[in-house]
DNA sequence: CTAATCCCGACGAACAAGGTCGGAATTGAC
DNA sequence: GTCAATTCCGACCTTGTTCGTCGGGATTAG
C-alpha cells in the first residue's frame, strides 16, 4: 500500500497516523501484558498495519521509557509498566511531539513566543484548547482502552484489570453518550 | 515570503495558519464592530498576513455566515453578529473544517465508522478529545479574545462590549450534551 | 469615469506525512 | 556452530496538502 487514501483524519486539529497506529500498537501490548514479549510482526498481522511502520513509531515508545525491548529470536516488545500507569498523554506525546495547537502554546514553560506577543490577545484560545486536550488525555490511561480481559492467568494482574483503579475521574465532563453503541 | 518557517505548529494536534490567522482576522473585525466594513488590505496591514490569502480565508468565513461583505469603493467585511454572539468553535469549523481528531471521531452523526468499528475499542478516546476540543471552543466567544475597548463612540455600542452579556459564564460541561446528539 | 474594493478560479513550489528497503547486530534453539 | 527470528538503524522515495501567488472580472462610491 502506497499511501492512505485522502486524509484518515478529514477536519482539523486531527492526529497523524503515528499517533493512530502507535496508539493501537500500544493496545495491542496492553492485552498481551505479562505475557512476556511480543514480536512486532505478530502485532501487525493482528491490527493489519505494515509491520516496517510500526517499527519507526515503536522506537519513539522506547525512548519514551513506555515499552521495553528484548532483542534476538523469541524478542520482542512488552510494556514497561502495567496498563493502568500509561496515561495517554505520554503516548501521544512520545509520539507526536507536544500538545500544542499552536507554536504559542507550548507545554514547555520556555515557550518561545510569538514576536507579536504583546499584543497577542489571541493566546489565552490556543492556550485553554491545549490544555483541554492534555487534561482529557492525561486523565486516560491505557487501562481505559484494553477491552477486560476474562480471567488473567496470574491473579495478581487481576487488580491491574479493575476498571477505574488509578485513573481519576476527568473534569472536562465529558458525555460520551453512546459513541460507538 | 514564500513559506512560513518550519511549522508554526511544532506537535500534535496543530491548528493550520488558515485557523490561526482566520481567528486574528476575526478579533481584528471585532475590534472594528460597529464601525462600518473594513479592508482586507487595512487587515492585512494591522496583522501582517498576505491580503491574498485572507481573500480565501474569508470567503470560509462569509460562507458560514459569520462575516458580512459590502462590495465595491469603500466596501469591506464585518462581522454578521456582535462578538459575544461568535463561539470559537464555530469560526474553526468554518476555517479548518469539522473538529475531529480522527476519521472515526467525526462530529457528524452519520460517521463514517472505520472498517474495524467492531473490535475498536481505542474509538473512546478520540470521541472524549473531540469533546474537550469542542467543549472548550463553543465555550468561548469572540468577545474573549478582542481586547476591551475603552470608550466606544456611539454610547449604545456600550452595551455590546459591556461583559455581562449572558455567554461567557458557559461550562464545557453543558454544551456538550447538544453536540454529540 | 475612475478607483477602490470584493470575488473567483487556476496555478505552483515547498514540505511533511506515510511508508519502503536493505542490511547489521543480537539472541534462542538445535 | 549454525540457523532463524527478531530488534535496530539510517537512507530513500512518493504523494498530497499546505500555503500561498497571480490575473482578471464584477460592483459600487465619489
Amino acid at each position: 500500500m502506497p499511501q492512505r487514501s485522502t486524509f484518515h483524519g478529514s477536519g482539523a486539529l486531527a492526529f497523524s497516523t503515528k499517533g493512530e497506529y502507535g496508539v493501537r500498537l500500544m493496545v495491542q501490548l496492553g492485552r498481551r501484558y505479562g505475557h512476556g514479549p511480543a514480536s512486532l510482526a505478530e502485532i501487525a498481522t493482528d491490527e493489519d498495519l505494515p509491520r516496517a511502520y510500526l517499527e519507526q513509531l515503536v522506537t519513539s515508545l522506547r525512548d519514551a521509557g513506555l515499552v521495553h525491548s528484548t532483542r534476538g529470536a523469541r524478542g520482542g516488545y512488552e510494556l514497561a509498566l502495567p496498563p493502568d500507569q500509561i496515561r495517554m498523554g505520554e503516548v501521544l506525546r512520545a509520539l507526536e511531539g507536544p500538545l500544542a495547537p499552536m507554536i504559542c502554546a507550548t507545554e514547555e514553560p520556555d515557550h518561545a513566543l510569538c514576536d507579536r506577543s504583546a499584543r497577542c490577545t489571541v493566546n489565552i484560545l490556543w492556550i485553554r484548547v491545549r490544555d483541554a486536550i492534555a487534561g482529557t488525555l492525561d486523565a486516560m490511561t491505557l487501562a481505559d482502552l484494553v477491552p477486560v480481559r476474562h480471567v488473567p492467568i496470574d491473579p495478581r494482574l487481576a487488580t491491574v484489570a479493575a476498571p477505574g483503579a488509578g485513573s481519576r475521574e476527568a473534569e472536562t465532563g465529558a458525555t460520551l453518550a453512546g459513541a460507538t453503541s
